[in-house]
DNA sequence: ACGTTCAGC
DNA sequence: CGCTGAACGTA
């Protein structure tokens, strides 16, 4: 079934790799065409650096033949000759690329010269797709879910750390059984795509994101370092002040970072009441320190020490780094396979999480910078959750607001407290804002009670009075946890789904559980299916236009990009239309742009 | 490896 | 009260 192709040994009806010249010809075309070209690479050591392309496995669908196109081994280097051989092929449109974690082979290809074209089909994403609560869709996983068998495990931890060299003939096996189960995983994957009513999502939606992240992960963002060590020498002479303050407070010297000597100093030494308890003893967290600081100075040193060590250690000093060997810019990885919601995820570093709020975060966003000649363009959904709430509620009152452009916090203040828009006070507001928001969250009186530091009671009454006044969104909600509780699934307004495994359970913690999840999934997964559908828009206009911007990053309701100044007008504009025109809802959707030198433009 | 905390949406 | 990822301390 499976065997090892070398150039010199050519296969009969597969992949021709024999002759460079031949490739050209038409006979290969005819299948591929017809049944797409599933591949995958053999990337040597994933964790480092430099990725190194060791060679290539293709397999064709008739018949499960593969072959393995060795590109370094044994001291020979055939990648010159590999790549002008394959190239064709993954560039001609015309040939659907199938794969497992296309986007991560496509960058390795990328910087050898090779842009992978045509439509995608990713094991991976159907396997996310069908199962997004699960947390692990290697090719390994879900080979033994769905083909039921055991893959061969490549080389293990111990294996790579001690460099060991596969042969030729271990390589062409080990990567011919997997590219054949890749396509065995995509011939029982697409059909249970299609009876899950998940095709559109999979083809229109998360295969064209694909190579639009790809582009974004290597393209990078520009940071000045400059900027950030001096923050971080700022910093550092703030902590060193805070620092001998808490010490000072406290009569001693300790490790303000451990949670341990923490409470050891607030509970036992000073004998503050603990508010609450976790797991492993009494909790310091920011809220806590809040109401422990109307008793004793310390706990607000301790608020300001975490705020400032979190910020250097996590951003201020970690990014620099990054960018040395990068030519100044920060390379993300999107993963789009992590969250149960539908929404991207970013590691490595996490640039979805990068400060905002306060001075400091402020500071740390102007270290982003847009290269010579261009600017940021800065473009974000305005109320996008609330606002798919309006529409799949389809409440009166909220899709009132929205049609008027009312704010609305002020809004929902002046109902909840009864007075008029304009006599709305920040206080009346802020209560509103944390009830919103509570909304989405799948509220409970005891989360929002815990949010707005009141009584369960006075909660209580919150919600009732916000469900009296939105009636749509009472019925919307509870049709929404009656659905699920008959299916088991939670479901996007483009189609989208998530089971809720423990909606029916006995154990009432569980099962209220499960209803916020239940309530929060379709909204926040609506909003990540919609942005999704932006950023395609966004692309392929820019694309049509032939103009040079290009999208650097998503922030869940926020695209970010790099765009020469010549093209401010034209894509304020183009990221407006495409962005505000992504779906037709009940209510408009509102876009907010932004352009600046750097990202610490007024936000 | 896990829990806690906290940065973002 | 929803969804994440990183840093740190502790085990
Ligand atoms: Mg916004
Ligand atoms: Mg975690």
């Amino acid at each position: 079934m499976k065997q090892p192709s070398l150039f010199d040994d050519l296969l009969n009806d597969a992949m021709p790799v024999k002759k460079t010249k031949e490739l050209a010809s038409q006979q290969h075309s005819e299948w591929l065409q017809k049944d797409g070209m599933c591949f995958l690479l053999n990337i040597g050591h994933k964790i480092s650096r430099d990725p190194e392309l060791l060679g290539i496995a293709l397999c064709r669908k008739n018949g499960f033949t593969a072959c393995y196109i060795p590109i370094k081994h044994d001291n020979e280097d055939n990648l010159p000759e590999a790549l002008s051989l394959l190239k064709p092929y993954f560039e001609d449109p015309a040939i659907i690329k199938i794969s497992h974690d296309i986007k991560s082979q496509m960058s390795v290809l990328k910087r050898k010269g090779i842009d992978i074209k045509g439509n995608l089909k990713d094991t991976m994403i159907a396997s996310y797709l069908l199962d997004p609560n699960k947390s692990n869709h290697g090719l390994q996983r879900v080979v033994e879910e769905y083909l039921e068998r055991v893959l061969e495990v490549q080389e293990t931890k111990k294996r790579t750390e001690k460099k060991v060299v596969l042969s030729l003939e271990e390589s062409a096996d080990l990567f011919c059984e997997r590219v054949v189960c890749i396509q065995q995983l995509h011939d029982v994957l697409f059909p249970r795509l299609m009876e899950t009513g998940l095709e559109k999502i999979y083809l229109d939606l998360e295969m064209p994101i694909i190579s639009i992240l790809s582009n974004m992960e290597l393209k990078g963002i520009r940071i000045d370092p400059n900027m950030l060590y001096g923050l971080s020498k700022e910093i550092s002479g703030q902590l060193e002040r805070i620092e001998g303050q808490i010490y000072e407070l406290a009569g001693e010297r300790f490790n303000i970072n451990s949670p341990q000597q923490l409470s050891h100093i607030l509970f036992d030494k000073i004998g503050l009441k603990p508010a609450r308890k976790t797991k492993t003893g009494y909790s310091t967290d920011n809220d806590t320190l809040q109401q422990l600081a109307v008793h004793h100075k310390l706990p607000e040193e301790i608020v300001k020490y975490r705020l400032l060590f979190k910020l250097k250690n996590t951003y201020i000093d970690a990014l620099p780094p990054l960018a040395e060997h990068s030519g100044g810019r920060i390379h993300t990885t999107f993963n789009q396979t992590a969250t149960a919601t539908g929404r991207l995820s970013s590691s490595d570093p996490n640039l979805q999480n990068i400060p905002v709020r306060g001075e400091w975060g402020i500071r740390i966003r102007e270290a982003f910078i847009a290269k010579e000649g261009c600017l940021l363009l800065s473009s974000d959904y305005s109320q996008i959750e609330l606002r798919l709430l309006a529409h799949l509620s389809a409440d009166e009152k909220l899709i009132e607001s929205f049609k008027e452009d009312i704010d609305i916090h002020t809004a929902t203040a002046s109902l909840l407290f009864k007075v008029d828009k304009d006599r709305v006070d920040r206080e009346m507001r802020r209560v509103a804002k944390v009830v919103n928001f509570g909304i989405i969250y799948g509220m409970s009186p005891f989360g929002l009670s815990e949010a707005l530091r009141i009584g369960t009671t006075e909660a209580s009454e919150y919600i009732d009075r916000y469900f009296r006044l939105y009636s749509g969104v009472k019925q919307y909600i509870e049709n929404t946890i009656r659905s699920v509780k008959e299916t088991g699934f939670a479901f996007t307004l483009f189609g989208r789904r998530r089971a809720i495994v423990d909606i029916n359970s006995s154990n009432s913690n569980l099962r209220q559980q499960s209803e916020r999840i239940a309530v929060n999934t379709p909204i926040q997964g609506s909003a990540a299916d919609l942005i999704k559908i932006a950023m395609i828009r966004v692309d392929r206009a820019i694309r049509e236009r032939g103009i040079l911007s290009e999208m650097v990053l998503q922030i869940h309701d926020e695209l970010l990009f790099e765009i020469p100044i010549e093209e401010i007008e034209v894509m304020k504009a183009l990221v407006k239309i495409e962005m505000e025109g992504a779906a037709s809802l009940l209510v408009p959707l509102k876009v907010d742009i932004r352009v600046g030198s750097n990202w610490g433009i007024a936000h």
